[in-house]
Parts: structure tokens; C-alpha cells; sequence
DNA sequence: TAAAATTAAATTGTATACAATTTAATTTTA
DNA sequence: TAAAATTAAATTGTATACAATTTAATTTTA
């Protein structure tokens, strides 16, 4: 195998593939005005509520050179607050404002309506998420 | 199943692998002084010699917003030339260099690096690549 | 065949990503 | 406990991505 062929790589389909279903994301999350790290970012605190931004940036993996710009988008938006922490000052909190975590009820369709979009059944999606994670998690760990 | 919990996501591990494998080539890429989509495009080159701007984006799936200052660094990099066709000057054609051509010796070394790196094996990567292509095809298809 | 439509790149503007550095705060250690 | 080391965000700079628009060339159609 010549492993410098396109069609033999492996990090290119997943490249591509986070690529098209961004796009899919795309006009589903303009219905809530939402890019589709804004919208990860909101799934994160709607789980829980306050969260520093290392957190943030431990779940989903971003440092605070992505998150700072984009964690200011969402408090311009109104959707979060962010604050220093008291006990200490080194850390910034991000809280939903009243308005972000009302907007989880108009995400509730998200799903569903990306789901469509793709044209993947529940079973199919959930078999590609569950052969990505354990990668994910294996790949993840290496890299510590 | 709550479809608004990060954990449940099948986008997020896609965007999250695609991120961590690009970190992966890297330190090895920068052997080379390239970047993981100029990777691409000299991949892609290394199989066709030569290509136009839009075959080059529907191979990667990129657009000229992206390839055009892409290709432009290349070029300063005295990996390819650009030249409008002569049959059809709406055309730029993507020719490697004689140094294009010849990194490829160079990059030879790069899949092996790449597999170490990751810490998988070829039956493992195999395995991913082949089941993210399927879904890959699909979902191309689809947003036509 | 001339106007309309289409096409290929380039450009413009916005939004990530991330390495490297800086700043301020906190913790560790000699 | 004061200096050194570490930590969390922010900042700076570079490199994608991609939508929307523009420009120039080509093709289609009335």
C-alpha cells in the first residue's frame, strides 16, 4: 500500500468528515444563531450549569487562544456571563445568563433536525460515534 | 437518550479526532515545512502532477476562499507553480516544481512517523479509515 | 450571434484553531 | 517566607475554513 495516496489515509476522511457535518450543523444552528464551537460550548454548560474556562477548554478540547474570543461572542450575545473567580483570581467563570439557558428549549429541535439533514438512521449514527470515541479516547490519552 | 449532552454527540467526537490527529502530523509535518492541508494538496499532487484549483478542491473538498492563499504559499514555497490555462483561462493549473517533486522522497518517511506518533495499529487505523469513508461517501453525497 | 447564464478563481469579511508569549495570581520550595 | 515555579486567561501572530461577492472567461439560449 503507498501510503502517500489520498485515498489511503486516515486522518483525511476524518478531516473531511468534521468538515461536512459542520456544514449540516450550519443552517440548523442559524436558526439559533449559533456557529457549531458555539453551540458546543452551550451543550457544555447547559449540562453544567458554570464551568471555567479550562474546563470549557478540557471538555472540548480548545485552549483559551480559541475560547477567550469565543466566550466573548457569547456574553455579546448575551448567553453567558463571565466573571474571575473570587476564591481565585486567576480563573474566569462562565454562568448562562437567563437568556442562555433559555435557549436550550429552541435547541431541543437541533438534534432531530440534524439528524434529517444527514439522512443517517439513530443506529448508523450512533455505531460512527461509538467507533470515534474509543479512538478519540485512545489517541487522546497518547497524546498526554 | 438526551441528544443535548456533549457525551451523546456523534459530531463532536469527529471535530474533537480530526483536531487531535492534525496535532499528531504536526511535529513531523514541520520536518518538512508544511501544514496538514498543504499536506494534502502535495499529496494530491504527488498522485496527479497536475491539477486545477477546483479538481485540487473536489478532491479535498475545499473551496477557493481556502485554496487560492493555500496554494499561494505553496507557490512561495517553490513547491508548484500557477498558470492560467491556455485552453480556458477561468482555469489556474496547480504543476509541481522540481522541489515539489522532489520532497516527496522526503515525505516518504511521514505515514510511518505519523502511525508511531498515534500509537494505533495498521489494522486499527485501517479500520477507522474505512468506516469513516463509508459514512464519508454518504454524507458527500447527500448535500448535493 | 448578442444577451443571459454559468463557471473558475480571487477577494472580502467573519470565525475558528493553535503555538508562543505575556500578565497576574497562586503554589511550591529552598 | 521570599524567590522560583506553576497555573489560568488573555494576547499576538499565523493559518486555515467558508459564505458571499466580484471579476473575467466561457457557454447557453432566445
Amino acid at each position: 500500500m503507498d501510503f502517500l495516496k489520498l485515498e489511503d489515509q486516515a486522518c483525511f476522511p476524518v478531516y473531511a468528515l468534521s468538515r461536512v457535518l459542520t456544514a449540516h450543523y450550519k443552517p440548523i444552528l442559524e436558526g439559533i444563531d449559533l456557529t457549531y464551537p458555539q453551540y458546543l460550548v452551550m451543550l457544555v454548560l447547559w449540562e453544567h450549569q458554570q464551568l471555567s474556562v479550562k474546563e470549557i477548554g478540557e471538555k472540548l478540547l480548545l485552549d483559551s487562544g480559541t475560547l477567550t474570543p469565543l466566550l466573548k461572542k457569547l456574553e455579546s450575545k448575551k448567553l453567558i456571563n463571565r466573571n474571575r473567580s473570587n476564591e481565585d483570581e486567576r480563573v474566569v467563570m462562565i454562568n448562562l445568563t437567563a437568556g442562555g439557558t433559555a435557549l436550550r428549549e429552541k435547541a431541543k429541535a437541533v438534534p432531530e433536525s440534524f439528524k434529517c439533514s444527514l439522512g443517517l438512521s439513530i443506529e448508523e449514527m450512533v455505531a460512527l460515534r461509538d467507533s470515534i470515541k474509543i479512538i478519540l479516547e485512545r489517541t487522546k490519552q497518547i497524546n498526554k
